[in-house]
DNA sequence: GCCTGCAGCTTGTGT
DNA sequence: ACACAAGGTGCAGGC
């Protein structure tokens, strides 16, 4: 993430026509593309924005500067450092940027004009702050947190979003042996949720301290290729029943309520 | 503008109950008290929020900090300048920030457990100037009061936001025949909009005094869906094209220009 | 202050 | 891709 205090002047052109008057504002880029102007006021909503996928064009000095992404600047920047070229580096000073974006027949486009730029900094926040879950997927981790052994007959929880440097695990459980099992949580199981817990498991199994970890992924539906794909890998795979979790209705009877 | 990244655990609780697992995130807390906590995806939108008004308690080094105010912070620190307490000042490190707001009868909470700061500053912004926009569905209706003949032939307008008891409708018109036109005026006219003419029609044509009353969907784009259903009620729809509507493009090119 | 309707709504979900 | 529905909607304007 990229986070530049400026003195700009923001024109938006798309849906409507947009200007805001020259004002020291923060203008936050994000690595999916996303730009967002803020004032110090307001509250929640930003000045300006624009939705990624975005394509950026930058000036320096006023004169165009090609190839340089800002929001693919956190990968080429020391984290938390300035970006060189905030006016106090060899570089000319930031003075425009150019965001557009294709929305059908026309195009979206904001064109920051820089004044002054008094702070430009990029901070790698890493993946996983990116994860988080719909409404039906954190009910059900809540559920299955309070009743694990339906994600595993004898299923012990020992700690809901078990953190790794590449997210958080949904459930970490033991097996009637003591065994550790991560358990990934969705809505609906696909071959992407496999993966997912095919990283985690890589990652848990580093630890010398954890051993063997099995990995189990619940879902309320689990697509057939999802199956196979975690049969083939020694996961396992449940699908689970939100009205059983819930107590809404006696589990026996699901086998003959489908 | 107070800007802190931190590695930090999320929990709101108000509407609902949600809880953001340990992750770098940007936390920006504006002089007008807004609290929004950002990741470096998911576009406009903040993983979580508080808009004011709010009232904060901080803790350091797990021991709470009383009249600490982080919205009001860009007054009692230097512009740009980190925040004291930032873990390698002379104070303990910022260890939690609960953000409340009363909401009714119950209290919405914001609960930010830090685990580390990686970087905290205040930029004064000073006052922002105010966003001026314009083509919205405001100025359509502006356009099309003064000239109601783009929404049919030979139009004349009896008044704007003419007055039901649900709700105002956008231009009340007459034909060449003396005949009334409710205009319902949309930037995209879905199948929304065709209901809420419909809603209007109902309601007018039980006043004995207005008759038989004619609908009209104006808008700058028509889905083919809407376009249907009007036609099957017995609605007229018409694109306008704000160009022309601003005198900025002949009528009769756009016929071609398409 | 409450209420109503718009928003560059945004975002998810199903078809 | 598109239509639909919900949102911790946020936000402004009218009463």
């Amino acid at each position: 993430m990229r986070l530049i205090v400026a003195r700009c002047e923001v024109r938006y052109s798309g849906r409507l026509e947009a200007l805001l008057p020259e004002a020291l504002r923060l203008l936050m880029v994000k690595s999916d593309g996303s730009v967002m102007v803020h004032a110090d006021t307001g509250g929640f909503k930003p000045q300006n924005w624009m939705t990624p996928p975005t394509v950026f064009e930058l000036e320096r000095g006023g004169e165009p500067v090609p190839g340089e992404d800002p929001a693919l600047a956190a990968g080429r920047t020391a984290d938390g450092q300035p970006v060189d070229g905030d006016g106090d580096g060899d570089r000319a000073p930031l003075t425009r940027i150019v965001v557009r974006k294709r929305a059908g027949s026309t195009e979206d486009r904001l064109d920051i004009r820089i004044v002054e730029v008094l702070s430009d900094v990029v901070h790698d926040m890493g993946e996983a702050a990116a994860l988080e879950k719909s409404g039906v997927e954190r009910e059900l981790q809540e559920l299955l947190a309070g009743a694990p052994e339906h994600c595993g007959e004898g299923f012990r929880l020992v700690r809901r979003e078990w953190p790794t440097d590449i997210g958080p695990v949904d459930l970490m459980c033991r097996d009637p042996d003591d065994g550790w099992v991560a358990v990934e949580i969705k809505r609906v199981g696909t071959i992407e949720a496999v993966e997912q817990l095919t990283r985690y498991l890589e990652r848990l199994r580093e630890d010398p301290g954890m051993g063997e970890v099995r990995g189990v992924l619940a879902a309320q539906q689990i697509k057939p290729q999802a199956r196979t794909l975690a049969e083939s890998r020694g996961m396992d795979w449940v699908e689970v029943d939100l009205a059983v979790l819930r107590g809404e209705r006696e589990p026996a009877l699901t086998l003959f309520d489908v």
